[in-house]
DNA sequence: TGTGCGTGCACAAACGATTGCAGCCAACTT
DNA sequence: AAGTTGGCTGCAATCGTTTGTGCACGCACA
């Protein structure tokens, strides 16, 4: 029931360990002729050795370990982008350890800490605010790292994310092909980049258009939760702001939004149209299913760790970080409708 | 920027490197005078000192990993379940990993061998079936184990689920309240516990209702996926069996029935009424809102770490494994209704 | 004053792999 | 044929902690 260890396959091989290991490692492998690297290879199989990472990661300072930091794995947005990620990195021979900090940046931090402790060589982080302490100490550590989905204010860590424009831009659009003149944003959080560039853009479409921002156009909800839509939507309900269409920050705001239109009377799409963001499961299933904008979370997640993977194999690099944009589109569904006349 | 090492504290306490170990360790502090603890604890504390969990790895044969294992992030039955897990392992000093298999043995097989080659002090299985290669192996290698959610054939290592015959029973019961007398079961996969259990459940609870148990009254789906659901759904509606409610195997398999039944014509709840298993995240928001029963699946996750944690902690237990059961309960909504007369 | 005992610390050997260095042998050059 | 080169392999140090062993010192007791 031991577990084999490299010198038992070299005394199988009847070489010395030191050897043993050139002959399993792909990189010193050259060093060690042919036709011994064969018998070590050959008895490691014959024993089943499988090599301790722990030991090799204390000689070698690597752990082959990459954190990847969520604010709420229950949030469906995270998962997809977990699964990409950690495709890739298996792969890679990389081991993904998965953190939810709870939306806490006190438990972020400890959590962080506990990852560095265990000589992690890279994070991939889709907890980012804004203005970020963690990032930024990262980012001066010199820690390989990458954004996911949320980016941070100066740009100093690669970042991946979807082309949150051109979905705002789209979904501006549609609305405004179906007639809609009075277009109200929900925005998420602006201390997350989705937040602020979602709301950006949406003032900068309406201004293509020829459409006015006027004041109240824009508000911003407390978070990305159906609470906080709710929240928003009925204030905005009971100003003095006229409307046609929504375009919420995300799903769950949209749900929100939702809820609080039944409560007022008001019927969807007939009276309002609402546009989401996310395209979480299920709300294609909802009555009426809802228009809302995808993003490709499964490839955001798989390109980030390719990233990552380079940063971590080029440690010296300083060259500049790029901000990468995915493609995103607009899944067209039964909530938005033309405007009344 | 270089890491603070035993041996700095050491020497900044003016003392042994052993002796700090024993004076920062609580297990052998008492080993060493409260004076020379003090001085080493603060010195620790001032030079920012964070072990290396790699080195005590290597020297302890300990990790303080945990690796768990699901079939897929994806499916949001398991993101609470995680979610439980990782407070109570965070809590103890433990790093929970996350693997997701793919519904795909091989890559198990492979992600668990990655695992154990660093030593991972124990597993959470969530992707168990009824006949399992890879239980099996980990109750014979003697590695600490817990099945969740999902049980397996012999009962050797520790299992933590739902009480799934009550809720069941609760369900039939619901049903059979509402009038409805020919009831059908569309179950999950046979080579899973859950699916039998179900099943099982399900022929008890009508025996229980003095209802006939025919043939073709319960039906085992390929997968607990929506396309299943709906593909067994259809078979029913073509063949000769009456019914005038369902009892899904789970959320997705009621979702592909609601859309079969849609596509012949039976509305829901009028000519037939549904039932679901799981309580996924915006099942409440269709029309009709799913009936359903709640597994407390944070429960299950963090109980089942409790469990693990206790059988690492004594390692030569050889007393009877505990299957535990948590309570369920029935969410009654709209795609319940009474029988038609 | 000598023996005995206990406390508190230093010493060094692990844990299992990787890797710079040195040595050996064979082959090739001149 | 002697010298040189170069390809393989063995040796031993090393990564940072933990922990068994033994020494030294101080105190109490006879």
């Amino acid at each position: 029931m031991e577990r084999v260890k490299l010198i038992d396959v070299a005394r199988a091989a009847g070489v010395h360990p030191g050897t043993a290991s050139r002959a399993l490692s792909p990189e010193a492998g050259s060093l060690v002729s042919a036709e011994t690297a064969r018998r070590v290879v050959r008895a490691a199989e014959r024993l089943g050795y499988v090599p301790n990472t722990v030991a090799r990661g204390l000689r070698t300072a690597r752990s082959f370990l990459i954190g990847m930091v969520v604010p709420d794995v229950t949030n469906p947005l995270f998962p997809p982008m977990v699964r990409g990620a950690e495709q890739v990195l298996s792969r890679a021979g990389f081991t993904l350890v998965l953190t939810d900090t709870d939306n806490d940046a006190e438990t972020e931090r400890r959590q962080v800490e506990q990852l560095r402790a265990r000589g992690t060589d890279g994070f991939l982080i889709a907890t980012a605010r804004w203005e970020d302490a963690l990032v930024q100490q990262l980012a001066d550590a010199g820690v390989p790292a990458v954004l996911v989905n949320r980016n941070s204010s100066p740009h100093r860590l690669p970042y991946v994310g979807g082309d949150e424009r051109t979905g705002v831009a789209e979904a501006v659009e549609h609305l405004v092909t179906l007639g809609h003149r009075s277009i109200v944003h929900l925005a998420g959080p602006q201390d997350t980049s989705t937040g602020r560039e979602r709301a950006s853009a949406f003032r900068h479409a309406l201004r293509q258009h020829g459409l006015p921002v006027g004041r109240g156009q824009v508000r911003t909800c407390a978070a990305y939760s159906e609470q906080a839509g709710l929240d928003a939507c009925t204030r905005l309900l009971s100003s003095s702001v006229e409307f046609t269409a929504i375009l919420a920050g995300n799903d769950l705001i949209a749900l929100g939004a939702l809820t609080a239109l039944a409560g007022a009377g008001r019927r969807c799409p007939d009276d309002v149209s609402v546009v989401g963001f996310n395209d979480l499961p299920l709300v294609d299933k909802l009555t009426p299913a809802l228009t809302t904008v995808t993003l490709p979370l499964h490839e955001m997640g798989a390109l980030s760790a390719q990233i990552l993977l380079g940063a971590i194999d080029e440690p010296g690099r300083t060259g500049p970080v790029a901000q990468s944009l995915l493609g995103i589109k607009l899944a067209v569904r039964g909530s938005t409708g033309p405007a009344r006349p």
